[in-house]
DNA sequence: CTGAAAGCGCTTACAG
DNA sequence: CTGAAAGCGCTTACAG
């Protein structure tokens, strides 16, 4: 290899002239395009359209830098690329969790969508507090996000203020109400606990009760439960509390604690499937016949729960229609579209025949 | 507000002044550090220094910076600040899949803990496919992440020698190798067939079979199981290869196949959870029973598993800390460590007394 | 503790 | 179909 020429070298510029200084910021630096486009013989302007609009390329002069890049393994920096054109082909979507969640698959499929059409998902869990959601927008807002999923439609003022006024798509999902912050793809936990309830009334339940997650749609749910409960003349109605995450021990707990109190409870409507589940272990070891003298019914209609647990009803909410949706009406808007989506994926109460 | 200084109107350049010419690239822009800067009366290096170093900024300047861009709702642009500083605060996690898996609890640890430390994850789910992963590679590098978690160990070579030239850590997961990228944090398949093997031959087996996904892994835990039962002199393994990704409705498929090929299997070890659950109630349902006349294996340790299945056997994996030392592994060596991770995280193997 | 100048690696908006 | 110039919004590396 060459050496340095002289005039590269910075000791023997004494006099100041207007050659500019360099500056070696971090260490060795990575292929850029330019290191193609010399390699290619053709101008930076000329390689970045091989990326983004390789139809404006001629044939001969695509392959040629295909090769380069091929050869010199160059990857393109969406850091440099996203700033110069404001498009930096990222959605975040900010969930309270994705472990052993029905959100997960929400995700998932929303994940692939988006992937297939060319964006990154950049994934920010919440928990289930709000404060914690806006100081996440924060971070998630300074990658400058071409989009949003959101979970739930339970967020401070403020957030839906400065998302408006971001001007970008905002999806709010797995929930439903009036007024979003721009589209909606959920289902109403108000009415899901309204249907339950009216198929407790149905089979005759006498002492509905309650074992409920504390987060805001658990409590929507119980709501309706509620409501329409009151509706039918069923005030009284037992409950129990218990915090996030849901699981089959809490749920298991929460049953004896239930009896304890209201020992002629009849039929209860669990928060989650995993409630529902350690519910009926209690049931069986307290020697109570499910669903006879204890029904018992769930929310999330996971694989497992309906073919492990025959006796259980469950709420099925359709988790994968909800991220398809969700990245359709973002991937639309992002088109140009101007509609904006509200979609009510409904839910379906799930009884087993051979109860 | 005053009106535009006629210096300001580029009509009125007609002779071609040495002024640089306006442009205006996409819409309004939004807030940048230099309109912050001008209400604090500092310079934008001093409001990058409220964001990066606070501690150099002077307690005064400190708080007036943060009282001007609470006022005015300044987000920094980190594809800017990325691109200054070399610097992304992304780091890339590459999973199969986190529905339905096991995945998704490593992938909610280890973006909590990530989150803590001031980085963000972007994740990127590869499905089961080689190819897919080296192309969603070059997706996610073209992000400059500052370390990568990988799911498993079986990848391509390029893939492998590509991110060795990146230079950034790599924490490969979920499985086992002495030769990892750079580190690693997970556990040997390959001893997990062989452990359920000694345990099947320790209860008088005499006819062990497998139902196994087709993916790597499990393929690994099949070696290990098939080597161990061979070496007992037990080599005819009657076996039924599901593909991904596993369902209980697949178990309870797989199981009548499996037995009416060779009927007098006695023992089975299910890729998953789920197609134990599976072939447990195919079991049910044939009038065998669990375990004295079939004895089934699950992996996974799903907590409902165990719970709606004392029947079952199963091996449990702590997805969780794998999530946590994965996470610190790249964190440490962000933080300048020299030294890369290795870490066994072990499994075991859970068999309910009960039974 | 603070700032002026230069540059990070791309793409836009023209012009040809 | 292709390219020269300018700029995207930050931060580095100095210097004071």
């Amino acid at each position: 290899m060459p050496t340095a020429k002289p005039t590269d070298d910075a000791s023997i510029d004494l006099q100041g002239s207007a050659t500019p200084v360099r500056r070696t910021r971090g260490g060795p630096k990575g292929l850029r395009i330019t290191d193609v486009a010399a390699q290619a013989g053709v101008s930076p302007i000329t390689v970045s359209r091989v990326f983004n609009n390789p139809a404006s390329v001629a044939p001969e002069t695509l392959e040629r830098v295909r090769q380069v890049v091929q050869k010199l393994g160059y990857v393109p920096n969406r850091l440099a690329g996203g700033l110069s054109s404001a498009r930096s082909r990222l959605i975040a979507a900010i969930v309270p969790t994705i472990a052993h969640s029905l959100f997960s698959e929400t995700i998932q499929v929303f994940s692939e969508t988006m992937s297939r059409a060319g964006y990154e998902v950049l994934l920010a869990l919440s928990g289930y507090s709000d404060t914690n959601e806006e100081s996440l927008l924060d971070t998630v807002l300074s990658r400058r996000p071409e989009g949003v999923l959101l979970t739930g439609v339970a967020h401070t003022d403020s957030l839906r203020e400065r998302l408006r006024n971001v001007g970008i798509p905002v999806v709010e999902t797995w929930d439903m109400t009036a007024t979003p912050i721009d589209m909606l793809v959920g289902f109403s936990h108000y009415q899901i606990g309204v249907a339950v309830a009216e198929r407790f009334l149905a089979r005759g339940a006498k002492r509905p009760a309650l074992i409920s997650a504390s987060d805001v749609r658990a409590l929507a749910r119980r709501s309706g439960f509620r409501e329409r409960l009151a509706q039918a003349g069923v005030m009284n109605v037992a409950e129990v509390i218990v915090a996030p995450p849901s699981s089959v021990a809490t749920g298991k707990a929460a049953l004896p604690r239930l009896l304890d109190e209201t020992p002629d409870v009849d039929a209860v409507f669990c928060g989650s499937d995993l409630l529902a589940i350690g519910a009926l272990g209690a049931a069986k070891a307290m020697g109570l016949d499910v669903p006879s003298r204890l029904a018992v019914c769930g929310f999330g209609d996971l694989d497992f729960a309906t073919e492990t647990s025959p006796q259980l009803t469950t709420v099925r909410v359709d988790g994968t229609r909800i991220g398809v949706s969700a990245a359709r009406a973002l991937l639309d808007r992002l088109d140009g579209a101007r509609e904006r989506a509200f979609v009510d994926v409904g839910f379906s109460v799930v009884e087993r025949e051979s109860a």
